[in-house]
DNA sequence: GGTGTTTTGAGGTACGCAACTCATTTTGGG
DNA sequence: CCCAAAATGAGTTGCGTACCTCAAAACACC
């Protein structure tokens, strides 16, 4: 009827007696540390694995003395994303304190490469963890290994570089995000048919580019009477989306969706407006924002796909102090999930 | 350019020092023993506050010495759901064994009261942490209070009884995740009107009633043209479910959706597959399992709500750990989100 | 067999806190 | 003002590991 889970209370001297060795020689094995004979090695490696032997994190954390140190290498500027980031890891600021782990965040100029490198190099050795939200770009790929074999563990944040050797990626799976942004439209535009329009920032940002591919995968495959048409690459900014989309719901009468792959919702939601089609036209965006939450209660958004910027922070620190401890990831818990949010079930 | 976030590196010495008291007396007031003068109580916690002082959790769990227990107090039987949290539990071991903690199955028939309380009562004083899979029944509140009256945590899983005074309940809002149901249901539908079937195990269960009551909020508010029928009980069994579905499929022509709020999914599809109709009843139900993947890809179904087991088992083990280490809880983590899966997003 | 090198053992200290004892000081009531 | 009770100080021990030193033992090589 009770089934019980782990516990294990073996210490280090239990471990050096199994093996039959000292705790200074099971201590040099356990931090690799150099004058154990390759015999000795795996004894006591098998006594360890032999009774599933996971090392007191408390006792380790006290032993080892000094903090912790991460660093997030953010976009510079009023970004409403980093000061989501910022104000969520604020949050845990006493779950932080009690661990003794200090964060600091550094802004730069995440989207010109050589000043991001630039920013990357000068971390080197300061700290145990970086996360940082890179550009995927050579210059950025080489400061991430330098840093990565400067002994500081690496994750990318939201945007990743897949190139690189940084230690592990926190963000969502942006194709998948474009499929489902592709399955809502279709399914919400119903039995019409007509065509479909694309609004992106860039077709050169990967994010971008990776959505867009899963949307038209699925427009593809699974929603034939709908026509996408030329992406509209308006920069993420408001006015430049604003006139390209505006511009072409003029020239085409039979638009019945519309995808907004990054920001410049501003922009979309006017030209949208002022065509007088926005009930008409299913308009699927992306994230959660002051803006994005008015125009789905609107009903001028029909759908957003969300990621959630406090489960990245946290997951961010997570995974960086576990890299650090050399604990396993808990790669379910550490995965970003993708959320389908309309107006019914805003949180 | 750096902002940093945390990092006190005081330790209890320096809180004795600044408040001009000993070590003892801090260790006092800081684990409310007895013996000290209200004013200097104040004056500690005074200087605690002032520095914004977190104990060190490394050094406090290594101090404590004894381990932890938690136990999980689940249903008995081939529940899928209960496999699930055990498996991600399972998961954890590593994570758990490196903080000495030990988390217990407890099989029991949660839907009959008096074999739940007396379950949880025959646990008290043996643990540090219950989380608990309840009936919101009377007997099974006061075995909840008595728990808690005997200093043990107790954390209420998938389904609260919220006049209990268990410190937290993890599970999603249910009222929320019908409202999201019936937005679904609702919109697939496009612009069809009919009517709408409704599957459920029994109204008598918080979590369906919930549910059920969100589901008619949206549909009666937003989509008027479709016309909701009187709930099918069908005891969260296959066959039940299954021969109250055809019967009404067989009696009403004109049924365009059905939400299939709790189990029993097996009897559903079956009743809805026989009646050739399938494919034109948009049809949304419960929970991403070996099943529900399949009719989602189908086509069978359109839309799970899921919520995300491996989530909630984390969550309960934190939300414990934290209860019982006397640190604050980080809501935003620890609530379990709504997902909405379709195909494309089945993950 | 002697030499130098590598490997191992034994032991200590420190980390910050919990939990305890015992002596001493302070306080309030009569 | 005295005395018992309450409040506080001073100190100890131990948790399990990291990191370090030094000496002893085992080994390899000629």
């Amino acid at each position: 009827m009770a089934e019980t889970l782990t516990a294990t209370a073996l210490t280090l001297k239990d471990i050096a007696r199994e093996a039959g060795v000292s705790l200074a020689t099971v201590d040099r094995v356990l931090h690799n540390r150099p004058g154990v004979r390759p015999d000795t090695v795996r004894r006591v490696k098998e006594a360890i694995e032999r009774n599933s032997f996971q090392p007191h994190v408390a006792a380790a954390e006290l032993a080892r003395g000094r903090a912790r140190r991460f660093a997030f290498v953010m976009p510079s500027g009023p970004n409403p994303f980093m000061q989501q980031i910022e104000a969520y890891l604020g949050e845990m600021a006493a779950w932080l304190s009690a661990r003794r782990l200090s964060v600091e965040m550094v802004a730069t100029d995440v989207f010109d490469h050589s000043v991001l490198a630039a920013s990357l190099e000068a971390l080197s050795g300061d700290y145990d963890g970086v996360a940082v939200v890179a550009l995927d770009h050579p210059g950025v790929r080489a400061a991430i290994n330098d840093l990565v074999d400067a002994g500081t563990r690496v994750v990318t944040l939201v945007s990743d570089v897949p190139s690189s050797r940084r230690h592990h990626y926190v963000g969502i799976d942006n194709i998948a995000a474009g499929r489902a942004a592709g399955a809502l439209v279709g399914r919400l535009v119903g039995q019409r048919s007509g065509k479909v329009a694309i609004v992106a920032g860039s077709q050169g940002l990967r994010d971008h580019a990776e959505r867009i591919f899963g949307f038209n995968q699925v427009m593809a495959s699974e929603f034939p009477g709908l026509d996408v048409l030329p992406v509209l690459e308006g920069r993420d900014e408001d006015d430049r989306s604003e006139q390209l989309l505006a511009r072409l719901l003029s020239r085409q009468a039979d638009i019945v969706g519309l995808y907004n792959v990054g920001a410049g919702t501003q922009g979309v939601a006017k030209a949208l407006g002022d065509s007088g089609r926005d009930k008409q036209v299913v308009f699927v965006g992306h994230d959660v924002t002051a803006l994005t939450r008015r125009l789905l209660l609107q009903g001028v958004m029909d759908a957003a796909i969300s990621q959630n910027p406090g489960h990245e922070a946290r997951a961010a620190v997570r995974v960086l102090l576990a890299l650090a401890r050399g604990e396993p990831i808990l790669r379910e818990q550490e995965k970003i999930r993708i959320d389908i949010v309309m107006r019914d079930n805003l949180p």
